[in-house]
DNA sequence: CACCTAATTTGTAATCAATACAAATTAGGA
DNA sequence: TCCTAATTTGTATTGATTACAAATTAGGTG
């Protein structure tokens, strides 16, 4: 665990920003507030959600800024075959359990892969600079209603 | 190591079509061998090495029969932000290792990749249906340039 | 505080990989 | 050999993302 964006606060937020030379604007403060409260979420459903607060943001800032983040490494993005991104707040080593049924993400902390993700700088002379951990399974919400009885197995993210 | 579409010989992919209720068209065998040739590439690549075997064939018919591979499981789909997937013929537990620099990829099998994959089942309760493990690092051929002097840094598959 | 300017934001147009669709072709069973 | 559902093809369309230029603004200077 080393640094995670849910847990900055906006002051803290705003240094990283000034250190790297960015400006601290209201539309980075409040894409950052967004990214907070979403979980794994596409740049459209954080557009959607920063419009309630701030009606005027283009979605063109909204790509900008999620790239601005991206560099700064303080979220990550996961493109699928959907050709729809998804944007993760948790930058450590962590697996996405991914349902190809609904398309929910839910991260799983995990000893072996924090194991993993140590023994990867001597496998590869190096240490790597991200990774992505993506592993499949129906969740128990789509499970439960795959066994209730008819269920629209409509595969996402796949 | 379960069954790896590199291994397949011709008769036995066209048993597997057979056996799912599919044809064994001149178009999949082809799509198929060229499969076997290349590394983890993108629609369009494939699309241009197969032309040359087979000048008729349709872009659509590609993205229509690597999506039925898929459907097999004998390949698997990597989305990446740039809206290019590319594909997978491994699909054994392993770790591509993406350069940041130049978008080569390449395998890497590892005994705790194994053992990690191997526990997930106990840990979700269930067995998952599919993987995908990034790591990103600069090959060795992007670093040598990197210290011989300039390089163009221009950041692919992030 | 008022001013200045490079950085940032905005709105709109353009891109382009991927998909939809309907007509033409064909694998493989009868 | 014939038949038909499956498959392929060519073209049009989609839609998330990017490019671009004009408008706005954060934050530094005096
Ligand atoms: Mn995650
Ligand atoms: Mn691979
Ligand atoms: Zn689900
Ligand atoms: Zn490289």
């Amino acid at each position: 665990m080393v640094l995670m964006l849910k847990f900055f606060s906006e002051d803290e937020f705003i240094q990283i920003l000034r250190k790297h030379g960015y400006k601290a604007t209201p539309q980075r403060l409040t894409i950052f507030e967004v990214l907070k409260s979403k979980d794994h979420p596409s740049a459209e459903e954080i557009y959607e959600a920063i419009k309630k607060r701030f009606p005027s943001i283009s979605l063109t800032t909204i790509y900008q800024t999620l790239h601005l983040f991206s560099e700064l490494g303080i979220i990550n993005e996961l493109g699928f075959s959907d050709n729809r991104s998804r944007f993760d707040t948790n930058t450590n080593p962590h697996i996405n359990v991914i349902c190809p049924v609904c398309g929910k993400i839910s991260d799983l902390e995990d000893e072996l892969v924090v194991e993993l993700w140590d023994s990867l700088e001597k496998k590869l002379g190096k240490k790597p600079i991200k990774h992505r951990f993506d592993v499949y399974a129906i969740c128990d919400t789509c499970e439960n209603k795959i066994q209730a009885g008819r269920v629209r197995i409509e595969v996402k993210n796949i």
